[in-house]
DNA sequence: ACACCAAAAGCACGGTCGTGCTTTTACCTC
DNA sequence: GAGGTAAAAGCACGACCGTGCTTTTGGTGT
């Protein structure tokens, strides 16, 4: 619990952070030690290989997603407010990824999910499971609304996470790609027009 | 008109089919030389860098998607059957673009503006206009099935497009990341969901 | 068939890559 | 404050990077 482990921390944020901006295969131990004012040796001793930290800033993607988006979204009461709550948290991390110089940042989750999506090892392994977790989580979220009697109660749930899933990719090509203003009010008119559907006819 | 723009051909097409696996940036000339039996020297003297390569290799990726996606659409009657030829032609793209070990290829402009969206420069420029065009492209078939009285008159084309392409990143994400066979049923009831929210009210 | 010119190869360069060593520094415990 | 251990640096390595040259090859037009 000494030094080592907190140097070790500040190598994976930085290395996450670089990976942000130039994809994580481009982050290399020479610009990282650099940047650290760090000798290449002496970062590459916390590591046993480049796989391995690439593994660690992955990991950390994934703790930084789930306590910015799904913890916060299950602390709202079961149901519709959780669905809503998974939606105001992916749009937050969004934006908190945005560096001051605005729309840097974006889902490094969707980022790495395509940098590795053809690259088969661990890495590729860890970022598939984190992304499947995720649209487990949105389907079980939708199920308690669908129990709540808030959303029809013959909803496919795996359906609408592909629905959900989608909305949220298309606003992040429209915040980060395109730098598009209206791309939180139409991911907003996006979601009223898939939980309008959702509703139970009554 | 001789050899020179032959090899030249078969080198971007080489790069791009490289660039699909491990990205564009990581497409090294070297190894790009070796897979083409072309020693490096040879491969570079046709271009007057690495980054025009690159965009070389943007421009053929963006004309394979026009002429496998866009113009076949057009060929359809305007309304609402171009706007489902759009849809059935990313379908083809993303299987044409899955190589015989299956499910590798996937779209190559989503890749590249994952890579480049935080990296400045002549080759993000492109892919951001790709990208644009494409959007516009699917809210001006939208329009003409408006016009055509088969989708609602009041209805917002670019909410509509926006509301499109998130059901195809998220066909294409089930489809390339988890490897899901549903993703094809699961992207065609989506289209299903939206074609009937926007049919004009009678 | 020969000359010409484009295409490819050969070679060299400074730099950086990831990864092993050994050596020095700095921290923590008595 | 001294001693031991953990952390960082120093150094070296083979390999490969992108990019310039010069030289050789080979296709083409006459």
């Amino acid at each position: 619990m000494g030094k080592g482990e907190q140097t070790r921390q500040l190598i994976v944020d930085r290395a996450l952070t670089m990976a942000q901006r130039i994809g994580l295969e481009q982050v290399t131990l020479g610009v990282l030690a650099d940047e650290l004012d760090l000798s290449k040796s002496g970062l590459f001793a916390h590591f046993k290989s480049k796989e391995q930290l690439q593994l660690e800033v992955v990991a950390e993607a994934v703790a930084r997603f789930t306590s910015t988006v799904i913890l916060p979204a299950l602390k709202a009461p079961r149901g519709l407010p959780r669905v809503q709550q998974l939606f105001e948290g992916y749009l937050r991390w969004i934006d908190s990824a945005s560096g001051s110089s605005a729309h840097t940042g974006g889902c490094i989750l969707m980022a790495f999910s395509y940098e590795y999506d053809d690259r088969p090892g661990p890495v590729h392994d860890a970022i598939q499971k984190a992304m499947q977790d995720w649209l487990d989580c949105i389907a079980r979220v939708a199920k308690t609304a669908v129990d709540a009697g808030e959303l029809a109660a013959g909803l496919d749930v795996k359906q609408f996470a592909f629905e959900f899933d989608g909305l949220l990719m298309a606003f992040h090509h429209a915040f980060k790609l395109h730098r598009n203003p209206r791309a939180e009010p139409m991911a907003r008119k996006a979601l009223a027009h898939l939980l309008e559907r959702s509703t139970p006819t009554r």
